[in-house]
DNA sequence: GCCTGACGCTACGCTTTTCGTAGCGTCCGT
DNA sequence: ACGGACGCTACGAAAAGCGTAGCGTCAGGC
């Protein structure tokens, strides 16, 4: 037997979740699950939180986001643009209107939290 | 100049985040943050929807979720038993109240989602 | 022409997180 | 005593994430 294939490396970043198809954590193709699996991954619910006010251009989005380095943050916005949600005009990245849906959602969260934090022991 | 002081090693699976402290990628202490550095953890989206139909024991919820390895499951349960959003009861794990309230928003997320696949090219 | 500065973005080596498999200790029914 | 199901843990390997440095491009000022 010769040594068991080794596991062919993905992309950089990881392949981009996508509805129909298949995901990490799911091989339903279920929408859901990969929605689920995008904002389930480091920053993304933060960079739609912080867009939600506005355009802001890379940079500044970086230091919003507490300094996230710059390799995450591109491949969360290559990841968000490959599903509709982000895109890149001239002020800078913004929110599409599926993008704005979500980034409401995650704004109520806020409150939700606040309520949540208070009443923890 | 010494050198710098080795990062010191973090309990595995990592501290649980706490409104109120400082969490990764965050240091402001509002309860958002904790909250979506929660959820920005792979499988803690997942959990809170595979539970929102009723308790489901360890091993019942790992075939919920695709199988999820046992060690990261536990991870996550205790993450969540700790922010007071899930609970062991003799039927198994099972959403808190403010667990249910936050697993509702994400069946609407579902709803959401199969809409926005919908429009995707 | 040629600096200067801001832009989006990439390279790359190191740390942290996640994974998969195996198995432990306990309880319970037979 | 045994088998089976329970929640859960150990541990080496793989993947994701991080921090720093810097690239290529373009617009303005000189």
């Amino acid at each position: 037997m010769p040594s068991s294939p080794p596991t062919p490396p993905s992309a950089p970043g990881g392949p981009v979740p996508s509805p129909g198809a298949p995901v990490r954590g799911s091989r339903s193709g279920r929408p859901l699950m990969a929605l689920l699996d995008a904002l389930g991954r480091r920053w993304t619910l933060r960079i739609l939180y912080e867009l939600r006010a506005g355009p802001l251009p890379f940079r500044e989005l970086r230091t919003a986001c507490d300094g996230v380095s710059p390799s995450v943050l591109n491949d969360r916005l290559k990841m968000l643009r490959a599903l509709g949600l982000v895109e890149l005009q001239p002020e800078g990245y913004a929110l599409t209107g599926d993008g704005a849906s979500l980034g409401a959602r995650l704004a109520e969260l806020d409150t939700w939290a606040e309520a949540w934090a208070a009443r923890l022991p």
